[in-house]
DNA sequence: ATGCATGAGCC
DNA sequence: GCTCATGCATA
């Protein structure tokens, strides 16, 4: 017999709520975490924080994000770095996610290691996946702007470590048997995108016809949806093709629609109001500045 | 780096 | 059932 009712602790944090936002929807999430017990050494000394000052030059790439800064930044000229009490733009982001990963990189941590390093830090841990979307803004805009600070922190405290290799262990816990990984086929997941643009909310029924029809779980496709939508709403979402683009267009010239997007932010605003789903067409997020 | 999944909180 | 934050497992 073996009873493994380990359940992973679940990183919830006091949250934070960009008051500049409207969002009708609040944070959920409140639950105490559960400090889990990490080891406590990432190199050789403790980290003191014994600096002030980045040491990195401000490049930050006034990229045309989304237009979906809450906060218009009124203050004249003030260092763009930390917006301590207001809700950063989504340029800050930008530029704190390249700097903060290039710093990572440097100091030689991986991403595994910075979700780690916050849980001694703060008692959250964070995987390795997080970190990656942060790092490419996949995550939302308001769930960017709750991890900054933290990785913010840990910039600083790697930062002033003194020079000490890493050596963090890992800790692989897991005792919740969870569903296997469903493989969508790509034929497949085209059908779903294409519905997807018809209809990102379909009906409970019309899962379960579309399920049937492409032979998967209701589940699965219930599933599949909520993702993509989420998806919609990253800071850096996926073009909204879904697979259906013309044949004989052929030229890679990609100049703004002066016709279509870009209007609409995905982000905490806009809400659909009961009855009704405003589709906001997704902009442009043309910008290729993801090195794989 | 990402796809599919879980789960809390809300309606 | 949906959204949203988050992550195991996998490509």
């Amino acid at each position: 017999m073996h009873q493994h009712h380990h359940h992973h602790a679940h990183a919830h944090q006091p949250d934070v709520k960009p008051h500049a936002g409207h969002d009708p929807r609040h944070l959920q999430h409140s639950h105490g975490w559960h400090a889990p017990v990490v080891s406590p050494h990432y190199g050789a000394g403790s980290p003191v924080a014994l600096h002030g000052s980045y040491p990195m030059p401000g490049m930050h790439h006034q990229h045309m994000l989304r237009d979906m800064q809450p906060s218009p930044h009124l203050h004249h000229h003030m260092e763009r770095d930390q917006p301590e009490e207001d809700t950063p733009t989504s340029d800050d982001l930008e530029a704190f996610a390249k700097q903060f990963k290039q710093r990572r990189i440097k100091l030689g941590f991986t991403q595994a290691d910075v979700g780690l390093a916050l849980g001694t830090l703060y008692g959250n841990v964070f995987s390795q996946t997080t970190i990656c979307r942060f790092e490419a803004l996949q995550l939302s805009f308001k769930n960017m702007c709750k991890l900054k600070p933290l990785l913010q922190k840990w910039l600083e405290e790697a930062d002033s470590t003194t020079g000490s290799p890493t050596s963090i262990d890992k800790i692989a816990a897991q005792g919740r048997k969870r569903k296997k990984r469903t493989s969508i086929e790509v034929s497949v997941k085209g059908a779903l995108e294409q519905h997807f643009h018809k209809q990102p909310k379909p009906s409970a029924q019309e899962i379960t016809s579309l399920a049937d029809s492409l032979q998967l779980e209701k589940e699965v496709v219930r599933v599949w949806f909520c993702n993509r939508r989420q998806k919609e709403k990253r800071m850096t979402p996926p073009n909204t093709l879904g697979g259906e683009m013309m044949e004989g267009m052929a030229h890679a010239h990609y100049a703004h629609d002066p016709h279509a997007h870009a209007h609409g932010s995905p982000l905490q605003h806009s809400h659909s109001p009961p009855g009704l789903s405003p589709q906001h067409a997704l902009p442009p997020g043309a910008h290729t500045l993801q090195a794989h």
